[in-house]
DNA sequence: ACCTGAACACCGTTCAAGT
DNA sequence: ACCTGAACACCGTTCAAGT
């Protein structure tokens, strides 16, 4: 007696680890492990250790390491793409909602720098393609509606001020990850050079539209 | 007669080869397979291959797989330095230079990926530090000038100008050689992209100038 | 002084075999 | 259907041994 083919009650979470989530708890640990050691350190093997499996065990759910690799970033972008939704419902004001999404942008890359880096891999995944259009949709149309409200230089086309913009905020979050903007700019904190950088396309963009 | 402990005469190439340039021949390897395949797929085992030793040799000259590749990277950051550095002689007034600069640093990061994401990798290496300092001290002693001529706005600083100007020209670099440019711009060239985002700040800039 | 051979622990991946 | 065990080729690194 208690032994019994199909778990139930209490149990049923601790036996079904072994028979139906195995993909969710690789996955788990491969977010744990890529997020502490970053990619490049990162084993299949570990991921299975860590979830108590066999080292084949991981092919029956990932066909590779990479495709591993490829659900965790998955998962990240729609954490990511929440966020930012967020950021829009909060902000109203194009404007405001710019400067906003841009610091949602950089946060995210300085909390989750791993996956971050991963978003934006050589090897082009499809779900990173979909998402990064669908971001750079949200940033063009932000744009669009600070234009609407005549706040934008009428010189410069909005793809062209959006792909600035977004140049300008990927270029900071790399370069804090980095440690370059504390090298540089040593005797204050990188929020600080990163809010002036960003300050001195907004301002000059105003500035431009007169 | 012909065998001779020493190399001489016309086979004086072939036969250092296995004692004196070693460390030469791994390093040239070493660019070569990295340029190849990228750092995640480079293999210490596979440059002691294409430089014809054993598994074991490359050890004699390179503490580990890491310090072989950070030897590599220093290589790129000198050929890189000179590179801006004929640049800055090329062009005498300070805005002109500015962007030759940036249009530098993105031909320098398109030629070579991986070299250029090795530059801001990780893990500090000394070189990238100096030499990383010593580039940003170029862009900012040109944004001085540029000042100095009354063509920047006063209420931003030299420093903060600088800093966007380099995460600006950063983020294109790692959109353009991530495929990110061609996607969001697909029908344009990912050339005239950049050449568009470049103008955005530049054209920004001098119109808040007055 | 510089390199080889052999060894160690680790890895990604495959496949027959177990339940 | 899902997992294990054993195997393969590969890797980074070490070390005694060769020249």
């Amino acid at each position: 007696m208690g032994r019994t083919t199909k778990a139930t009650g209490l149990d049923a979470g601790r036996d079904r680890y072994h028979h139906g989530n195995l993909r969710e708890a690789l996955l788990d640990a491969a977010a744990d492990l890529i997020a502490r050691d970053g990619v490049t350190g990162f084993s299949l093997n570990a991921a299975a250790r860590a979830a108590g499996v066999s080292t084949a065990a991981p092919y029956r759910h990932f066909a590779s390491r990479e495709a591993l690799i490829g659900a965790v970033v998955e998962r990240g972008w729609i954490r990511f793409s929440a966020e930012l939704d967020r950021v829009v419902a909060q902000h109203p004001d194009p404007l405001a909602r710019l400067t906003a999404l841009g610091r949602a942008y950089i946060d995210f890359a300085v909390s989750q720098p791993a996956v971050f880096r991963l978003f934006f891999d050589e090897r082009g995944r499809e779900p990173t393609r979909d998402a990064g259009l669908a971001t750079f949709a949200t940033l063009l149309d932000c744009v669009a509606q600070a234009r609407a409200s005549g706040r934008l230089p009428v010189e410069l086309s909005d793809v062209d001020i959006a792909h600035a913009a977004w140049a300008l905020v990927h270029g900071l979050a790399h370069l804090c990850l980095d440690g370059a903007l504390t090298v540089t700019n040593p005797d204050v904190g990188p929020e600080e050079t990163i809010a002036a950088a960003m300050a001195v396309l907004g301002t000059s963009l105003r500035a431009a539209a007169g």
